[in-house]
DNA sequence: GCTCCGTACCTGGTTCGTCTAGGTAATAGC
DNA sequence: GCTATTACCTAGACGAACCAGGTACGGAGC
């Protein structure tokens, strides 16, 4: 797939996946992955990169555990993130419906 | 909006306008603008290098000619630029429906 | 002991699409 | 003469996503 289509929806996934519970990077990765049938496979040269930019922005919290003597850095959401996420949902739903109309396939939605 | 979103779309829009007939670049804008109802306002600098990447790439062809004094290049899609625009619809309703997929939001469509 | 795979993290540098901000030029209205 | 609108163009900045490389541990196979 076009991978330019995903730019600035990455981080909205991302915050989606973590509304549903804490979670670390790789398992993130899997998340988003098994959700969009397969079809959104998220590279670690862009997952990481903005998972730091989510939390140095305070819309993520992060807490380092340790699992069967792996390390894993667990995120969750903050109060903000979760305002974030409600804005990023309706910028995407109007995002898409706007591409919709110049498409010409106006259907149902509105 | 989040200008981010837009990245990947515009060409597709550009051969959406260009699939109903020729035009030219001060009228794409307009077109756009209108059918996404007012929310998509492509800018200039976006527009016009699209415009000669989608000729370079034969997806469009070109005629400079005269309306009132001012010169208008009129762009409309080849063959091979109709072929591409339905690639990208049917790139882009699956790639939207990923990201409804991993919204949570998969009424419908399937 | 060694290799390979899967898990799990990180980052420097490249790529490339969009935008900002600047330019040219003609018409029309004040 | 000035400003707004129409109409085109482009150099450079910006930034998100990616590639390619690195570190490190556990477990399986030989």
């Amino acid at each position: 797939m076009d991978t330019k289509l995903l730019t600035g929806t990455l981080e909205m996934m991302m915050l989606e996946v973590l509304s549903q519970g804490p979670s670390y990077g790789y398992e993130i990765v899997q998340t988003v992955l098994s959700r969009s049938n397969g079809q959104f496979e998220l590279k670690e040269g862009s997952l990481y990169p903005a998972l730091h930019r989510l939390e140095r922005q305070k819309l993520l919290g992060s807490d380092w555990s340790e699992h069967e003597g792996r390390r894993r850095k667990y995120y969750k959401l903050t109060a903000a993130g979760r305002k974030a996420l409600t804005a990023r949902r309706s910028e995407w739903q109007s995002f898409a419906q706007g591409v919709n109309g110049v498409l010409g396939l106006d259907y149902g939605i509105a």
